[in-house]
DNA sequence: TATAGGGCTTCCAGTCACTGGAAGCTCAAG
DNA sequence: CTTGAGCTTCCAGTGACTGGAAGCCCTATA
């Protein structure tokens, strides 16, 4: 397969397996003409990628959840242990956003949003609150 | 006043405040010496941008922001406006954090998280959902 | 057989908002 | 006069790509 084949298949764009293979996620090999040749498996590891990436891991947490998964003696307890650091950060962020959100819709609501320039969310900025 | 005091005051670190100047957010005196030369506006922007940026909103949303609070002839409607793509830039990535977060929680209480290795994190990544 | 195109290659640069570090100047205290 | 803190500039790195340029390869058609 060449990159174009797996990209559409895998759903991961060309540039971003190159850079995956310059990081050494994955390994394919080349054909005489230069071109990338990939395998079934590399296919399924670029799949692999795609999902965890999806689920918001980091390009690291990826490189261990793949050797992960491809080390027979893996203990459950070891992919366990990043999903809840990965979840718990997911966590932190919502809270951090939910917070933001919580102020900011207060000052929009506040703000008439008309052609007069006096408004809350300015106030606010500028430090009006204390 | 030099960088450190202003740094102090404003909780936002000389390095940042430094960047802010290169990429012409606040334009500070200089003294003799070479150092630059803050004045109270200067605090007060920096002070503006800090409590722009820790609401989430990027540098150059803030450049607009901050000319529009000097600008005595701005239309309240115009910072609404931002603020309220803003908010619903927040909302989205909330959403997609929720539905993240929604996935994993589940792969995670289904993982016993001991010294086997079969886990369903690993399962789900490896594209065993369909 | 020439050529046109699309796909592939590498390499460099840019994104966003800083942050770290090195080399060197300035200033106040002892 | 030295010490050390604080200031200066400049360069490089972060994460995870993404865009673009220059150039090779392959296939199909005229």
């Amino acid at each position: 397969m060449n990159i174009g084949e797996v990209a559409d298949r895998s759903g991961i764009p060309p540039k971003t397996i190159r850079y995956y293979e310059d990081i050494g996620l994955i390994r394919p090999q080349r054909s005489d003409n230069g071109y990338r040749a990939f395998r079934e498996t590399d296919l399924h590891k670029l799949a692999f990628l795609g999902r965890a990436r999806a689920l918001g891991f980091s390009i690291e947490d990826c490189r261990v959840l793949l050797s992960l998964y491809e080390d027979e003696t893996r203990e459950s307890a070891q992919v366990k242990a990043i999903a809840e650091e990965h979840l718990s950060a997911i966590d932190d962020k919502i809270a951090q956003l939910r917070e933001m959100r919580e102020t900011l819709s207060h000052l929009v609501d506040a703000c008439h949003g008309d052609h007069r320039p006096d408004c809350p969310i300015l106030g606010e900025l500028a430090g009006a609150t204390e």
